[in-house]
DNA sequence: CGGAATCTTGATTACCTTCAAACAGGGTGG
DNA sequence: CCACCCTGTTTGAAGGTAATCAAGATTCCG
């Protein structure tokens, strides 16, 4: 039910992920993808990593919750990109469903194990996850910017990841506050304000169009 | 000059980085290793990437810094600790010394050719990229922290890397609030603060003694 | 249509920053 | 040896930004 209405979001086609593609190419699929739906859990922090996942469709957030709950998002995974990869034996994260998402998913062993014998693969995933820390590295300089700032860093970022003139945010208000560190409110202020500018517009509170992608750009600091 | 005057900074004994070490015992040292002076840059923004660097003595930051002149320090690198491996042809951050400090080099392209052939050395890079992505993190966790939360959690961290019952800090109050994305002032505030509450105590700017962990633990949120 | 969840708006408060000045230590030169 | 300066640190007062608390508006779905 919950997947049928998520469903109804237009699918968008994404830029390709060249190496995370080629991870999931060298070894098999574990199964059929899996489809989970919207707010689902699909591992938790302290799990055992046992698989490596990428995304098909749909949207993904990986979450860590503090002593007094509060609740930092570290990435969005959108489709085409490869998530869950972890080196200790249990995830440090915990990874839910944004929208409704099919999943693909390849045994953390199994790929390991491939990468010991083919150099290629094991580049790729060197090459993956120093492309996950500089994301998270970029991330902390959100951080320590103004409200205006991080919140016009987070609109240029995710209209890079989802092509066309208008985009279909996938996270709710809380999601994107959760991200950026910021409060449902000051999110939903900024946005106001930028729309007042003249700087985006929202057809409905998913739906945004970039007006001056420019003005966002000099925001951005 | 400076180099002698920081050398008078007790040296002390941390406890070795496994990984770190394999990776630099797999491939021949670039010379012998080179001395910076206090704030002395080891490598620049955008500058090629040629060389891995180990720390032997003293103390190496990460650092970023925004259009307007904000800077980020992204990590702070001790004795035994790797730094400055990264995947694209630059940097992408800049390298410099907080104390005067000496530092072992590898060539880039050696340790990734060596990789090719060796699966363990391979398999070093990519546990060594996993832990840098966990920290950096774990890093943009604190920066979500109230001000009290991040300094205690810096505090905590700190003491880890550096063993003995007092701490000598190498680094300055500004460098710690460009790491924690604070003012001096508030550091300084702060740090009043918890010897106030006889939780850490000040012998000099730099020498810091623990005097309630357990309490400081418990600020870390 | 009605109820629930999500989002927006408003008023107030709290925390951190900013601006400004005082203080402390370390080195230099008279 | 003391006066002086320079740098780094601490402290104080005022101001601004985002959080909190509270209510209203909108959207989503049965």
């Amino acid at each position: 039910m919950q997947t049928q209405t998520t469903n109804r979001t237009p699918i968008c086609h994404y830029p390709h992920n060249r190496a995370a593609h080629a991870i999931f190419g060298a070894v098999e699929l574990v199964g059929v993808p899996l489809s989970f739906a919207k707010e689902a859990e699909i591992y938790g922090e302290n799990e055992p990593a046992e698989y490596v996942y990428k995304v098909l469709t749909g949207a993904v957030r990986i979450t860590r919750v503090l002593q007094d709950g509060r609740r930092q998002i570290e990435a969005f995974y959108f489709p085409g990109d490869v998530f869950g990869l972890e080196f200790g034996a249990e995830h440090t994260s915990s990874a839910e469903a944004v929208s409704s998402a099919t999943i693909a998913l390849v045994k953390r062993s199994t790929l390991l194990a491939a990468a010991t014998r083919d150099s290629s693969l094991s580049n790729q995933l060197l090459t993956h996850t120093a492309r996950e820390l500089e994301q998270a590295r970029r991330h902390a300089m959100l951080l320590v910017k103004t409200a205006q700032e991080r919140v016009a860093s987070f609109l240029i970022e995710i209209s890079k990841q989802l092509v066309g003139g208008s985009v279909e945010l996938p996270m709710s208000r809380q999601d994107i506050a959760d991200y950026l560190g910021l409060t449902i409110e000051t999110v939903s202020r900024t946005l106001t304000q930028l729309q007042k500018t003249c700087t985006i517009e929202f057809a409905t509170s998913r739906r945004m169009i970039l007006r001056n992608k420019q003005a966002l750009i000099s925001l951005n600091s």
